[in-house]
DNA sequence: TCTTATGCCTAAGACAATTATGTATTAAGC
DNA sequence: GCTTAATACATAATTGTCTTAGGCATAAGA
C-alpha cells in the first residue's frame, strides 16, 4: 500500500477515467478493479468513494442506474457526456503535473 | 498553476529533494527554487510551508542556521543525516506510486 | 513615496480523506 | 446449522494538510 498522503487529490480522476475505460460500473466493482490494476497497492475506502460518487453525479458528470441482482441492490454508475470530456480533462492534468513533478523532484519516469 | 489537489501530499518529498539536490537554503528561496523549476507551475505558499520546515525540523530531518543579512533574517535548513535518508525514500516511493497510477489511468509517462 | 520584492511567522477555515459505524444479502467452510 | 468472509450500499466523526488571511519588517525600484 502506498503512502496514503500521494494518493490524496486523485480519486476523482481515478474513477472518471476508470470509468471511461470500463463503462458502467458499480461503486465495489470500482474498488476491485482498481485494486487489480494498482496490484493491491491502492484500496479505495468506501467512506471516500461513495461520497465521490455521490459528488460527481450531482456534478452531472456520472448518471445512475439501479438493478435489483435478486435481493440484492446494485447502482451502476456510467460517464454522461461531459463526465466523458472531464475524464480526459483530468488525465491530461495529471500527466502534466507528474511531469512538473519530475522536474522538480528531478527524477525519471520512465 | 497546477490543480492544488494533485499537490497534496507531495510538499515534504519536494522540500526534502530539492534541500538535497541544492544543499543549505532558507525558506524564500524554497519557494523561488520550486516555482523555477516547475516553470511557475508550483507556487509554494507560506502558509504551508513554513508549518513544514518546522515539522520535518521538529522530526530531526532538517537542521537550521540563523544568519543576518544587514538587518533582516534569514533561517537557513540543511538535511541532517536521517533526512537524506528520508528524502532518498520519499522520492522512490513518489516514483512507485507514480508508476502504480500509471497503471490505472493506462497513461504513458514519457 | 508607493509598490513590489524579500523574509519570517501564525491562525482560521475549507476540504478530502480515514476511521468507525450501520444495515443487509450471499457464499463458503466447518 | 452456524459462523465467517465477501458482497453491496451508505453516513458521521474525526484527522490532517492545505489555502486563505492575517501580522511584522527591510530593501529596492519606479
Amino acid at each position: 500500500m502506498h503512502s496514503p498522503e500521494l494518493l490524496k487529490g486523485t480519486l476523482q480522476t481515478i474513477v472518471l477515467k476508470v470509468l471511461k475505460d470500463h463503462g458502467k460500473m458499480y461503486g465495489y466493482e470500482i474498488t476491485q478493479r482498481v485494486k487489480e490494476l494498482s496490484d493491491d497497492r491502492i484500496l479505495l475506502t468506501e467512506g471516500a468513494l461513495y461520497p465521490t460518487l455521490h459528488k460527481l453525479e450531482a456534478e452531472g458528470l456520472l448518471k445512475t442506474e439501479i438493478v435489483n441482482i435478486g435481493k440484492r441492490v446494485r447502482k451502476y454508475y456510467n460517464l454522461t457526456t461531459p463526465g466523458k470530456a472531464e475524464a480526459r480533462e483530468r488525465v491530461t492534468e495529471f500527466v502534466d503535473f507528474i511531469r512538473t513533478m519530475g522536474n522538480v523532484l528531478q527524477v525519471e519516469l520512465s
